[in-house]
DNA sequence: TATCCGACATGGA
DNA sequence: TCCATGTCGGATA
């Protein structure tokens, strides 16, 4: 059952109440509770008490209607169950005003106003089997604000086919406001509501009106004498909230009632604003309803940010400072003049979550000094009006300043709870910073937030990524804009464009930046690409490796992310930080831009496609791009093979990653050119070709100029040219592209001529088995695993950054020998052993449920290890550290010989 | 022509 | 729905 259902049902019953079937109309709302136990406890034979008005339903409730004194009579009900052998899941009473009830497991109790109860109705869930606490975990105040809210939008929307989206989107943030604020004590308790209640026609049809005269009057600061007494009640908001012109907009019966309800089912008081703003600006833009709240910044890691580019200091400073007010008070000052922007802020949660943080900070400070002087006087230090923003769509902007007052409000209530006599008014509404609606990448950032050599200023936020493969034209051209002086920029993903901007706002002053971005910035081609130009003038300060995304919403974005923090690289002496999984801390000296500690940031790794080593080509395996049909099952292929004489001639095994490491294999048609003429008018192969035909008809380039020959791979690698050449002795390599980080060896391995090497694999055709021996060693792994690219946490081979860049020492042909010698003797064990590779090489390094590699191999691979490692060094390696030490000064030594 | 990538894609528990 | 682990074709050089 939706949410929205139970609060909808209880308040049915509330409001069309009989007091007499309240109780067995209240428990059928959870739908657990069986029919007939209801109707049982109704006429009485399962009700365990035999007092009237009371109902004592075994295990579950025992309810009580009162008149007088509630809280008097629920604790005479306590102490009487007490006293019997028995064990209600919940004790209730009412007079049908007030309700007071506890949970009797978690001992919570809630006393409130009877109309209340649709708004606590999850108080209730163990009845249906949900524990309160888990409930409330998975669907926050803030989802049920959203659902609501969503319902409300899209019956607008209905209403008013020719309404502005502006204006729609003005009229909802402005009744957001009202909503939260008489849930929050800005505005008299309730009086938002109760007075669209009471002051407009059930059918909508004057609702119009009297929110454009309220919205008119809350922008009015000189109250005019003639105000009419409803409107009186409201105070003066200012903050430009209620400045621009109210649009008009229809309502009907069903909206009106829609408001009413947010105003009386949500609890305002309890939603974020963080959140609520990523869902609400989810709603209100169709194109991204389907992925609610995917990319918004969840609170830890938007901690996670913070904490390292200013917070942790500023609490470190403030620890120093405790006990000596001047210390304190330049701390303040500090504050005072600290300015921070999200360049990508969306609904503004990493400013609001900065506000807050700054906010409690101060509060602390506060109480520190009243502990020196206790004549100290509250004066306000951090002022909305230091938070500043960019945000290409126009109501997450309005969500943005509304949020940062809510958000103000939400820290006044905190301020005058600890300390009553501070107090800070929330209205009239602060002025916020610019928050300003714009193409971050078109627009200058220093004309939004201008900023001195020395002036602390910190940007950061989670700018949105996109492969380059995804951009869409405009993109293009902003990435065109920012980096088109940057070599290769159309590789980047589109985040690089803001770590540019911020390099370029950043560079020689004393302003910092750090963002949460998709991993792959950091790993393999893109490296190179972006950082060298970056760290020209930037040093990296801080960085969480790679995490997977996660947040609230029901349905995660699809990405492993890290956090970077940048300074320039005119700041000296600062303590680098790198954050690994389980938040474990290393501090460093520098901080390369793979996000590991390095002695020399601009050792780094370029793609290149000629080898630098001498080591026989490397190739992909071939790519059919035939929409599917030149390959078949194993199954499929094997029925056709008894199907069709002679068919076996133009069929091959075809082997990827996926068939290779999981030890089985699909079948492809693989026809030459010669041989078409016999096939073509088989029935089998002619109906597939045709389906090609019209597949690659549909592509354009390379692809659709194939669709003539759709028998012919797009691409086939070396694969063809291999075939023709006689007299071969080599072996053909085959070498997962993508693989399991788990396993402590990519497996890799050898095929047949009759086997076609997919294009999910990488090919060395006709080599030396020792060069195998060489790649599978632990050498090579550590390669792999630090310049290669990956998918997520992946590795992923490649030929042009892994391969070709792989440095490789003499080798005698002794080595060679032996290394043959010993890959050889893996191929064997593999072999008896039996199973597949996946099984053989199993997940050693998996965090949850790791599976051991096979004893025997393992200890063969060892023995590889040691041989291939002495040709690098004599002694033996401390660790994997001191391997790609080793790799990347040879890597350097080998690129600046050839110049 | 040959990649290197994917706010992912997909199958299995 | 989570968890583990690798496809396939596009845009680019």
């Amino acid at each position: 059952m939706a949410i929205t259902e139970y609060e909808d049902k209880i308040k049915d019953i509330v409001e069309n109440l009989d007091k007499e079937e309240f109780i067995f109309e209240f428990l059928s709302v959870y739908s657990k509770i069986a029919k007939s136990t209801i109707t049982k406890l109704r006429k009485g034979t399962n009700n365990l008490s035999k007092v009237p008005g009371e109902y004592h339903l075994k295990n579950k409730l025992y309810f009580k209607q009162v008149s007088g004194d509630t809280l008097q009579a629920f604790t005479d009900l306590v102490s009487k169950i007490s006293q019997q052998n028995v064990n209600p899941r919940y004790i209730m009473v009412t007079d049908f005003k007030n309700l007071i009830a506890r949970d009797t497991k978690t001992q919570e109790t809630i006393d409130i106003d009877f109309k209340k109860l649709p708004r606590n109705f999850e108080f209730f869930l163990a009845w249906n089997g949900i524990e309160k606490a888990d409930f409330e975990r998975e669907n926050p105040a803030d989802l049920k604000a959203a659902e609501r809210f969503a319902k409300l939008y899209d019956t607008l929307l209905k209403d008013n086919e020719r309404i502005s989206r502006h204006g729609l989107n003005l009229f909802l943030i402005r009744l957001l406001f009202c909503l939260f604020a008489e849930d929050t004590g800005v505005f008299e308790k309730d009086i938002f509501t109760n007075t669209i209640k009471s002051m407009t026609k059930e059918d909508g049809s004057d609702l119009n009106c009297r929110i454009q005269e309220l919205f008119e009057f809350l922008d009015t600061k000189i109250r005019p004498e003639d105000t009419p007494a409803w409107l009186r009640k409201f105070p003066y908001v200012n903050g430009q909230l209620f400045t621009e012109q109210h649009t008009n907009v229809v309502f009907s019966k069903k909206s009106r009632n829609l408001i009413i309800e947010a105003g009386e089912l949500i609890g305002w008081d309890k939603v974020n604003p963080d959140i609520l703003g990523s869902m609400l600006q989810a709603v209100a833009s169709e194109d991204k309803r389907s992925h609610l709240g995917m990319h918004y910044t969840s609170v830890p890691n938007i901690m996670k940010v913070i904490n390292p580019l200013f917070l942790d200091d500023l609490h470190e400073e403030f620890e120093k400072a405790k006990g000596n007010e001047t210390k304190l008070n330049n701390l303040l000052e500090r504050m005072r003049k600290m300015k921070f922007m999200d360049p990508a802020c969306g609904s503004g949660n990493f400013l609001i979550i900065t506000y807050k943080e700054l906010r409690r900070l101060e509060m602390d400070i506060f109480e520190e000094l009243g502990k020196i002087n206790n004549s100290t006087m509250y004066v306000p230090t951090i002022d909305l009006g230091q938070f500043y923003g960019i945000e290409i769509e126009d109501f997450a902007v309005d969500v943005t300043r509304l949020s940062l007052y809510i958000a103000d409000h939400q820290m006044n209530l905190e301020l005058k709870r600890r300390y009553g006599d501070y107090l800070r008014e929330t209205l009239p509404l602060h002025k916020v910073g610019d928050i300003r609606c714009g193409n971050a990448l078109r627009l200058n950032w220093n004309e939004i937030l201008p900023h001195e050599k020395d002036d602390e200023v910190y940007l950061f936020g989670n700018p949105p990524y996109l492969g380059a493969s995804g951009q869409n034209q405009d993109q293009k051209k902003d990435m065109e804009f920012v980096l088109g002086k940057v070599k290769g920029y159309k590789k980047l993903d589109f985040i690089a464009a803001w770590f540019y901007l911020g390099m370029e706002y950043c560079k020689e002053t004393k302003a910092r930046y750090a963002f949460v971005t998709t991993n792959s910035i950091c790993q393999g081609e893109q490296v190179n690409l972006l950082w060298t130009p970056i760290l020209k003038f930037m040093q990296i300060i801080f960085a969480y490796q790679s995490f997977k995304w996660a947040n609230n919403a029901k349905r995660n974005a699809g990405v492993t992310v890290v956090i970077i923090g940048i300074s320039s690289r005119n700041e000296k002496n600062i303590e680098k930080r790198i954050y690994s999984i389980n938040n474990y801390i290393k501090k460093v000296k520098i901080i390369s831009p793979y996000l590991i500690e390095t002695e020399n940031e601009s050792l780094i790794v370029e793609n290149t496609k000629k080898t630098l080593n001498k080591l026989p080509l490397m190739s992909k395996g071939s790519s059919p791009t035939d929409g599917g049909y030149l390959l078949m099952s194993d199954e499929e292929g094997k029925t056709v093979l008894e199907k069709y004489d002679g068919i076996n001639d133009i069929l091959k095994k075809y082997v990827g990653s996926k068939e290779f490491i999981n030890g089985y294999y699909r079948y492809t048609i693989w026809i030459a050119d010669d041989d078409i003429k016999t096939w073509k008018n088989n029935k089998f192969i002619s109906e597939r070709l045709k389906k090609i035909t019209e597949y690659r008809d549909k592509k354009k380039g390379t692809v659709k100029k194939l669709a003539d020959k759709p028998w012919k791979y797009v691409s086939q690698g070396r694969f063809s040219e291999t075939l023709s050449k006689k007299n071969r002795t080599g072996y053909n390599i085959i070498v997962p592209r993508v693989s399991s980080e788990n396993r402590i060896y990519v497996p890799m391995g050898t095929v047949d001529d009759n086997t076609v090497i997919s294009d999910s694999a990488m090919a060395i055709y006709d080599a030396p088995l020792w060069l195998l021996g060489l790649l599978e060693s632990r050498m090579h792994m550590v390669w792999l695993e630090n310049v290669g690219g990956k998918l997520e946490t992946r590795y992923r081979y490649s030929a042009g950054l892994v391969y070709n860049t792989f440095p490789v020492p003499e080798l005698s042909t002794r080595r060679k020998n032996e290394i043959e010698e010993l890959i050889g003797n893996i191929l064997d064990i593999r072999e008896e052993e039996g199973g597949t590779l996946a099984e053989l090489y199993g997940s050693p390094l998996a965090a949850k449920n790791p599976k051991p590699m096979n004893p025997r191999l393992l200890e063969a691979h060892k023995e590889l290890d040691k041989v291939v490692d002495r040709a690098y060094k004599s002694t033996d390696f401390k660790d994997d550290n001191e391997r790609l030490a080793l790799l990347l000064n040879m890597y350097s030594e080998m690129v600046n010989k050839k110049g």
